[in-house]
DNA sequence: GCCAACGTTGGC
DNA sequence: GCCAACGTTGGC
């Protein structure tokens, strides 16, 4: 089975990592962005993504994994927009901030450090690798 | 809290 | 279909 690396960003203070873990499996909604969206449907079941905070701390904090492939965004009324599902696997052991993406050449082509604003975005398994690695 | 970057909307 | 105006995101 072919997985593919995904990373996903979210404002603490909308839907932060111990919402995740609580929630179990629950709906990675609110994506208003056709680049983001297009991500979203490019996900497979037991697809992996870091789970990003912006804003206030600027780290990948965990890892959640795709439990149901997209399905239209019920918060949508345009009915553009999907969903998919995600579960909280496992928290890093330790956070990997945005500065230390940043100070690695490896990961200079991630969206994260090229286009900020892009809040679902594919990772290369090279990088997902490197970013374990920096969590370890 | 500011503001640059950028995506979207809507008038023409 | 262009582009100005506007709104939002997210780093700083």
């Amino acid at each position: 089975m072919n997985i593919n690396y995904w990373l996903l960003k979210s404002e603490p203070d909308a839907w932060s990592w111990d919402n995740q873990v609580k929630e179990g499996a629950s709906m990675w909604d609110g994506v208003r962005n056709y680049q983001a969206r297009n991500n979203l449907k490019e996900m497979k079941k037991n697809d992996l993504c870091f789970f990003y905070h912006s804003v206030t701390e600027r780290s990948i904090v965990g890892i959640v994994k795709v439990v149901k492939e997209y399905y239209p965004d019920p918060t949508d009324k345009t009915g553009r927009f999907v969903v998919v599902d995600v579960k909280a696997i496992k928290k890093l052991k330790k956070p990997v901030s945005l500065d230390q993406i940043k100070e690695n050449s490896k990961l200079q082509d991630i969206a994260l450090v090229k286009q900020s604003r892009l809040s679902v975005m594919p990772l290369k398994k090279t990088e997902w690798n490197i970013i374990i690695k920096m969590s370890n």
